[in-house]
DNA sequence: CTCGGATGTCTAGCGGTGCTAGAATTTCGT
DNA sequence: ACGAAATTCTAGCACCGCTAGACATCCGAG
């Protein structure tokens, strides 16, 4: 029947639902605040609701990592098409740094909480596609080297200032200054 | 009288007593697993106890995270002092990222979960002495840039490499060569 | 239109957490 | 030996993630 249908489509909003309320919550008052009883009160649920749809909190954590992984892949590519001829490797690691300054809790779930994400070889193409604008950009660079590895060192790097800027362990003043050494570094040959 | 230096003396005792036993019930079974009572029932003594030295479990992660970055500086130091000269860089790097997988849950400490150590200008000695021998083998490689600024973002690179490794991020067999790439990007003037 | 089964949701509770007030004990100088 | 002071413990609060089982709702067959 036509019911089955929009019950699996209900589902995929409350989903959906689900998911936008912790970010939200999660970028207001951080990753600690977000609990289940707080979650299902603001989707205005029971909390076993929530284990209907996710297996755990981390599952949630989980998804808004996806989610956000996506939208940074978006904006890598988007900043990568958008550079000028020659510029696309600063358009690409200053859109990496300012994604993680403008969606903090985002960032931190896809990097230092999100545990039950598979990477490696069979990892889904979302988490896939955004290794593609950095290697677009760092393989070119790659010299004698294999691009793949060049492209992870140089993602390392510009992921490196991204999180020791943000825990504070960095003069915070300095950032640009930091992205120029790193950029100087790797486009001289 | 000299029972009250006795008690202090012993109070410093156990004080590292929670230390230890905090790092090495997260060095074995992973921080989520030293809590409180564990911990309290670890050194034979009930939990109020561990509230009387630090303010939370938070104070006792700091406390590990301290002591590890004290270590992570030696570290670094000695293999700075122990390089042959011209290679001093190399050898820096790899005892930073050797400490990461040999003691990852210090490393984790000092780097993700430790939040009340203060950085920046007023920052411990300890904490400005693990930035000394990074500055050593960085600074000479500045050129026209600020030293300080190179040696941030070299820091960052490494760093950068040892957590995205350490998350399994990257394809495990080739650390070496992501090293090797960055130590000629920034070697190479 | 009714009714029984399937589906969905909620209430209530378990074991665990960090943390703390106040009782009980130990220690120590007089 | 005793009373005060310092120390340690017992017991408990509010909260956490998670779940079993009761309850309500919905839907299709007769």
């Amino acid at each position: 029947m036509a019911t089955q249908q929009r019950r699996e489509r209900e589902r995929a909003e409350r989903e959906t639902l689900i998911v936008t309320a912790a970010r939200e919550m999660a970028e207001a008052d951080g990753w600690p605040s977000v609990t289940i009883r707080r979650l299902a009160e603001r989707i205005e649920y029971s909390q076993p609701v929530l284990y209907s749809h996710f297996a755990g909190r981390g599952a949630i954590v989980d998804a808004v990592a996806m989610q956000g992984i996506g939208e940074l892949a978006e904006s890598l590519e988007a900043a990568r098409a958008g550079a000028e001829s020659g510029a696309e490797l600063a358009a690409v690691a200053q859109a990496y740094l300012d994604f993680a300054t403008d969606h903090p809790a985002v960032f931190e779930a896809a990097f230092t909480l999100a545990e039950g994400l598979p990477f490696g070889p069979d990892a889904p193409e979302v988490l896939k596609a955004g290794f593609a604008p950095l290697f677009a950009v760092f393989a070119p660079l790659a010299g004698d080297h294999d691009p793949e590895a060049v492209t992870e060192a140089g993602w390392a790097a510009i992921h490196g200032l991204a999180v020791l800027a943000r825990d504070g362990r960095l003069r915070p003043v300095h950032q640009q200054e930091r992205l120029a050494v790193l950029l100087e570094k790797f486009t001289t040959t």
